[in-house]
DNA sequence: GCCAACGTTGGC
DNA sequence: GCCAACGTTGGC
């Protein structure tokens, strides 16, 4: 017997990078609550990442470029599944839809200055884009987007 | 299967 | 604009 044979799992957070000026939180956020296709994932790490994220699971938005900052937080509404643009089957997307856009964004380089972050594969991976991101971690940057 | 050359991402 | 840190590709 195992512990999920109801299949419900808690929700877990990701981090999703975006360059803004090719779509940003805000473009989310005019998408409203039909939300938007997450796709464009092409690295082999950052897919195996997207694959296990789950409908429900909390997903922070990054911008990275300019303003390398988490701005926002977001939903997924519809469990990765394969890309129906792409031929190539290990080719994934997710649909999410914004949540609310964080009082005071989180800058990478706050992150960077605070040593509980320092193992986190945002800062030990700086190109992955879909980063797994652990309860402690995330209750310390939705603290830091509060104050 | 190795590795040199090249391409890409994203921070600096 | 540069380059570090990757990943990918293709010749061998």
């Amino acid at each position: 017997m195992g512990l999920c044979d109801n299949g419900w799992m808690p929700p877990a957070a990701f981090l999703l990078k975006t360059e803004p000026s090719t779509y940003s939180f805000e473009d989310l956020e005019r998408a409203g609550a039909k939300g938007a296709t997450w796709d464009g994932v092409a690295n082999a790490t950052a897919l195996i990442h997207l694959r296990t994220i789950k409908k429900g699971d909390l997903l922070l938005i990054y911008h990275t470029g300019d303003e390398k900052r988490v701005v926002g937080l977001a939903e997924c509404t519809k469990s990765a599944y394969p890309d129906p643009k792409q031929a190539n089957e290990k080719l994934a997307v997710i649909d999410l839809k914004a949540k609310s856009r964080l009082k005071s964004p989180v800058t990478l380089a706050a992150l960077k200055s605070d040593p509980a972050f320092k193992d986190w594969d945002l800062i030990r991976l700086s190109r992955l884009s879909v980063v797994p991101t652990p309860e402690p971690l995330l209750k310390k940057i939705l603290q830091l987007a509060d104050s």
